[in-house]
RNA sequence: UGGGCCGUCGCCAAGCGGUAAGGCACCGGGUUUUGAUCCCGGCAUUCGCAGGUUCGAAUCCUGCCGGCCCAGCCA
């Protein structure tokens, strides 16, 4: 594995072993898939897991993965969507070998569907969709047959086709394939693999009124492409009898199979397009790259790398069981990868003005600072010291609990990179507020100096008031404040949203060496958590975004502390 | 109550008849000018439950229990 990513060396896990067995059978010289979205959403991490694992499976055995739109569906399907989806796919690291469309087989598909006809296994119901749904069925009952099931094969040929010239409306006829209407499993009951649709499709225009569904596209064109296999998610098993029904009884090139695993689930948020288009259409988010949405371009806006994904979906495995993953998994990914990665730098969210009385006025002295601890490698950067600068409100307490150990009334803390100070008076406002502490510096406590060792518990960061630039910084939290908004049955997740998931700074203080930061850059800012340029920053009007905080081990002590 | 699937530590997850991997979380301890990182150690006599088969079962059989999915001309 290369720095902390793993493109191909996933971890093994049932799909994986089961292919290698195949292959080392001799039945595959070489083992390809496809990654099948439909263009009616953004890609979430739920879509990253598809991805990391078909690629890496074709990856592990020489062959390849196609990117297929499942495009069968043009009521709500739209071009803007196949950008962003290919773009998000790009972005993950991952090559597709060929970029198809369902809709590149419509006519090769038409052609399977006058096969069944020809054969007598398909035949043109004229029943509305309330009957046919009537008679479907239920659960514990059998369906019945609907009278048409017996029209014959040259009446059912002639319809079809001029079902295609588009002699009817929406919703005449519909192709049923002729299977059993009393089969246990529902999607066997003459299944629908034709409707009429008199509507515009984003890829073949006006070419065609009649379009086939999912059921009756996807296993056909994963045979047109040869895909060796089919990887899709739980809820298709019980499709898989009427995937393997179409494919024996149709002339396709090659025989795939479908093989399910189960679909993410990561807690305090929502993973289905359904829910996530609702956020984003009735305007919970800002939209699909929201920072707090779990798309891949939200993730990706919020300071996500490509890698951490990657791994975050290798970390989660890969079976048929069902589960919901902690978010902080997530998270830890990114920390993992960026504590490796990001440079260093210090800002301060909630500045606290401190005079250092024994600093000369007018003064500026530079610093020479690590960009990164453990890695020299990264090199470093000065960052300027003035007699006025600014600290974290946080790391100064006038009545500091047990184990508190920053600055407080006559304590002592070192300034990163610089030297010891230790508060001597605390200034407050007519509220009471503190608004500025005077401390008084030990010259040699600088960095390299006599006293630099010295032991002083706390570090705080800091930046000057004069040099530090000022910023907007957003804090983002969970989106919803239940572990699993889309599990109540009695309300709605919407109801489930925090409302404290976006919190807007206006008076961070950064230092200077961040204000050529542009969007794609990454900083640990330190003490604090790990932070990017928004998309939308600008040299004038900086913005970052927090991506994921620090492990913060006081934050729990605290809470502790204060809880018993 | 029909069909399909799942149930191994708080969360993931190996295991596929020979006597419970690993990761995360958590709890100790060490290093540290980030209460970060890093390092060391601990953490299931037990595999949803109950029977059975076997010298031997998480792994095989039977029966229960719990959870998820399916009745779109969505995917």
């Amino acid at each position: 594995m290369t720095e902390s990513d793993s493109l191909t060396a996933a971890p093994t896990n049932f799909i994986l072993s089961r292919i290698r067995a195949e292959v080392e059978a001799g039945r595959y010289d070489r083992v390809v898939t496809r990654f099948p979205p439909e263009p009616n959403g953004y890609l979430h991490i739920g879509h990253a897991k598809s991805i990391v694992l078909n690629f890496s499976v074709a990856g592990a055995f020489g062959g390849y993965t196609n990117l297929r739109f499942d495009d069968t569906n043009p009521a709500r399907e739209e071009q803007r969507f196949i950008d962003s989806i290919k773009e998000d796919v790009r972005w993950l690291g991952y090559t597709w070998e060929n970029e198809r469309y369902a809709s590149d087989y419509f006519e090769a598909l038409y052609g399977f569907a006058l096969h069944l006809i020809d054969n007598g296994w398909a035949y043109v119901d004229s029943q509305d969709a309330d009957t046919i749904r009537a008679q479907r069925g239920t659960l514990t009952e059998p369906g019945v047959n609907s009278p048409d099931r017996d029209r014959p094969a040259a009446e059912n040929r002639d319809l079809f086709e001029r079902m295609r010239a588009g002699e009817f409306p929406d919703g005449a006829y519909v192709l049923r394939a002729k299977i059993d209407m009393a089969a246990p499993n529902i999607n066997l009951r003459d299944p629908v693999l034709y409707r009429i649709r008199r509507q515009y499709h984003h890829r073949t225009g006006d070419d065609w009124l009649i379009y086939p569904t999912y059921d009756f596209a996807h296993g056909q064109s994963d045979a047109i492409e040869h895909i060796t296999h089919s990887l899709c998610t739980m809820e298709f098993e019980d499709h898989r009898p009427l995937y393997d029904w179409l494919i024996e009884h149709l002339p396709v090139p090659s025989r795939p199979v479908q093989i399910e695993f189960a679909k993410l689930n990561i807690d305090f948020t929502v993973l289905s397009k359904r829910r996530l288009t609702r956020l984003v259409s009735e305007g919970h988010v800002a939209g699909w790259d929201d920072p707090r949405m779990p798309t891949l371009a939200g993730l990706r806006r919020r300071g996500f790398t490509p890698a951490s994904i990657r791994n975050f979906c290798n970390e989660i495995g890969v079976t048929k069981s069902e589960g919901i993953i902690p978010y902080g998994v997530l998270e830890r990914q990114l920390r993992d990868d960026l504590n490796a990665r990001a440079p260093r730098r210090m800002a301060v969210l909630h500045p606290l003005r401190v005079v250092l009385t024994n600093f000369p006025e007018n003064e500026t002295e530079w610093f020479e600072a690590a960009n990164h601890p453990q890695d020299p490698g990264m090199g470093t950067r000065h960052v300027p010291m003035t007699r006025e600068i600014f600290i974290e409100q946080d790391d100064f307490r006038e009545e500091a609990p047990r184990k508190f150990f920053r600055l407080k009334p006559g304590g002592e803390g070192r300034l990163r990179n610089a030297f010891i100070i230790r508060c001597d008076e605390v200034l407050k406002n007519d509220a009471g507020e503190v608004i500025e502490l005077r401390c008084i510096l030990d010259p040699d406590s600088r960095t390299g100096g006599p006293n630099a060792d010295r032991k002083v518990k706390g570090t705080l960061h800091w930046v000057s008031a004069e040099h530090s630039i000022p910023a907007e910084v957003r804090l983002y939290d969970r989106l919803f404040n239940v572990p699993h908004p889309a599990g109540d049955r009695e309300r709605d997740f919407i109801e489930h949203l925090n409302p404290e998931s976006l919190q807007i700074l206006d008076g961070a203080r950064l230092e200077p060496e961040l204000a050529t930061a542009t969007a794609g850059d990454f900083f640990q800012f330190e003490r604090l958590g790990y932070f990017v340029p928004d998309l939308n920053t600008r040299p004038e009007g900086l913005v970052f975004n927090r991506a994921v905080t620090l492990r913060d081990t006081w934050a729990k002590l605290e809470k502790e502390l204060a809880g018993v």
